[in-house]
DNA sequence: GTCTATAGCTTGATAGAC
DNA sequence: GTCTATCAAGCTATAGAC
């Protein structure tokens, strides 16, 4: 079933192949099977026969099982953090306080991780996904979110404040879970949505999303802004 | 950690204990464990041990692993699809064309479920949470949501278009996704809102959940209809 | 209906040859 | 660095006593 063909590797014979790219072959085989079947749903034979190793050498170079999975989540989390904080950096130094919009911020938030799932190839697609099943996971998904991916939310949250002064903590707080709800969701690309709306959605249309996601988020913003205010 | 002590049922010693009462108790217990370790992280004895019964018990009343997942997961679900299509059934039928209101209709559909979690019990909260697990599920998750939920949130749709006649399907569709991602999110109660927020914000908290989430998806479908019929 | 016992695999991880 | 071989533990599931 997802006995996919053992992945060929480096130049020339395996045996010749560098440890470095060996370790990135490993991971990228780790992240997609952990991204369609969780952590628990995947064994290290399985890793092993999808990136064409040997199953002592993901030991070798990773430890434990756990410590393979936290290495897949860490590998691609800055580059996504930079990604975003340089986008909303870009966003504030380009504006003053009269044209920035709630709109614009939540753009600048969420656009980069659109645009490098879009451009990103497979590897993030999964990333994306293996994201989103953290972010709903109980156990430990909470306090994983957080330790990658805290600050930006901070940084998206302070930029608001400043765009709407008014605004209470709590009520942006609330907004940005709806966000990261409707966000992580549409990034991981269930297909739920082709099967449900028979043909007229495609859940790997990030350029539909891209159409509705900043308006939709920035309307639900400021609608909660203001009830609140008017209260 | 998750040894729990093992729930005597029904009345008297356990041996006299009826198979209805017993088998109820198993998914007591499966719900909560997959709810938080989801459907491979758990084993079956993991289950008997919080049931306070024999591992061939499990077996003998519901097959195979995968069966008892199912059990679980359907036991409430036409509970859920009943609520809802009640409620909004309730809602078409007090107002009419001029007094509906997208807000009115997108309250009927999830508030029901926030009642239900406030009042339902712990039994309830797991079930969200296991729900929420299932939607962001890439291998098998949309078309379990798919077989159990599609046609009430068709009911949703339909509803909809009646209330803005001009929205075109594609949009109302792409806004359901975000809503359903930003509501089983705060289903779910991860925890993560109150570590970001500092204590400003509790997960458990669905009454403030309840006061933000109607208004915001509600300005949100505005927002996208809007756009669109303007385009 | 419920328990004991166990079959038959698969798992994560390692020791040691090359 | 990489592979062979293997271990101890844990897994699902069942057969059969009571």
């Amino acid at each position: 079933m997802t006995a996919a063909k053992p992945r060929a590797v480096g130049r020339g014979r395996p045996s010749k192949a560098k440890g470095l790219d060996l370790k990135e072959t490993i991971l990228d085989a780790a992240e997609g099977l952990f991204a369609r079947h969780g952590f628990h749903g995947v064994t290290t034979r399985q890793v092993a026969a999808e990136a064409g190793v040997d199953t002592a050498l993901i030991h070798y170079y990773f430890g434990a099982k756990r410590e393979l999975f936290d290495a897949v989540f860490v590998r691609r989390a800055e580059i996504l953090n930079q990604a975003r904080e340089a986008s909303m950096n870009a966003y504030v130094a380009a504006h003053d306080a009269a044209t920035m919009t709630v709109e614009g911020v939540i753009e600048a938030f969420i656009d980069p991780l659109l645009r490098i799932s879009q451009d990103g190839g497979p590897g993030w697609k999964s990333y994306f996904a293996l994201v989103a099943q953290v972010n709903n996971t109980p156990a430990w998904g909470g306090e994983t979110m957080a330790r990658f991916f805290d600050p930006v939310v901070h940084q998206l949250v302070e930029t608001l404040k400043t765009v709407r002064p008014q605004a209470e903590y709590r009520d942006l707080y609330w907004c940005y879970q709806f966000l990261t709800g409707s966000m992580m969701l549409s990034l991981s690309e269930t297909g739920r949505i082709d099967s449900l709306s028979e043909g007229e959605c495609h859940s790997s249309d990030l350029e539909a999303v891209r159409q509705r996601l900043f308006a939709y988020c920035a309307a639900g913003f400021e609608a909660v802004i203001a009830k609140h205010a008017k209260a």
